[in-house]
DNA sequence: TGCCAGGCCGGGT
DNA sequence: ACCCGGCATGGC
């Protein structure tokens, strides 16, 4: 594996971006209406396939219920229902409440409201509530509140250290970090670069048989 | 059939 | 500061 200059790290990894958006195209996420429901899907998707998330919002949108205001209103029993296809359902359905609950404590059920903080309190705030940890954080501040705050995921360090710019074991904050201190802060392409990043992850990167001779990012290894 | 999926928490070293 | 078991459904 070839070594990779410190200063070469900005440029390789535009590099990528760009090898990406050029074989994928933008993915045009997050893949939610509102603001409201990207937060939802933000929670249901932890650890989880978004297929089977995609089938727990159809539900809760059936209902009726992806606002705060009904969200808030709900039983555990009834959401832990609706969800049970995202799986982890009991602990998902507190999730979702523990956030509810946060908003309408503190700012009167209004995301308006919240998202009016700068990203770094937004993110200790999001942090503090049980049931959102850094990905969830990162994800509702890009996606939802659209400031530009890198996602990183299981795809990223794999990806990434696969392809010899990091160590596998590599923290989540030393991996966001990477990105955040060597590339543009610019929303557009932190919400594409994550975006394909899944893409490729899911295409050409799973762990037991992964495609490296197919993949777009074959020429970086 | 077993493995995996866009993590996180709580209790233990 | 890490390490680990638990949480659960659906698709391949």
């Amino acid at each position: 594996m070839r070594a990779l200059k410190k200063k070469d790290i900005p440029s390789s990894l535009l590099d990528f971006y760009n090898s990406l958006f050029k074989s994928f195209g933008p993915q045009g996420w997050w893949p939610g209406d509102t603001r409201f429901e990207i937060i939802i899907g933000a929670i249901l998707t932890q650890n989880t396939a978004w297929t089977n998330v995609e089938k727990a919002i159809k539900n809760l949108k059936a209902k009726g219920l992806l606002t705060p205001e009904k969200m808030h209103r709900i039983e555990h029993t009834e959401l832990a229902g609706l969800i049970r296809p995202a799986g982890y359902f009991n602990i998902k359905a507190k999730r979702l409440k523990h956030f509810i609950n946060h908003l309408f404590d503190n700012y009167n059920g209004s995301l308006e409201r919240l998202f009016r903080k700068n990203a770094a309190s937004l993110r200790q705030e999001l942090l503090g509530i049980n049931g959102i940890g850094p990905e969830t954080a990162d994800s509702i501040i890009l996606y939802a509140a659209s400031y530009p705050e890198f996602v990183v995921d299981a795809y990223t360090k794999r990806v990434f250290s696969r392809h010899g710019f990091v160590g596998e074991d590599i923290s989540y904050e030393e991996m966001k970090a990477v990105f955040m201190d060597n590339l543009p802060k610019d929303l557009t392409m932190f919400n594409e670069y994550h975006a394909l990043i899944v893409r490729l992850g899911k295409d050409y990167c799973k762990t037991k048989k992964p495609l490296c001779e197919q993949c777009p990012l074959s020429r970086f290894l």
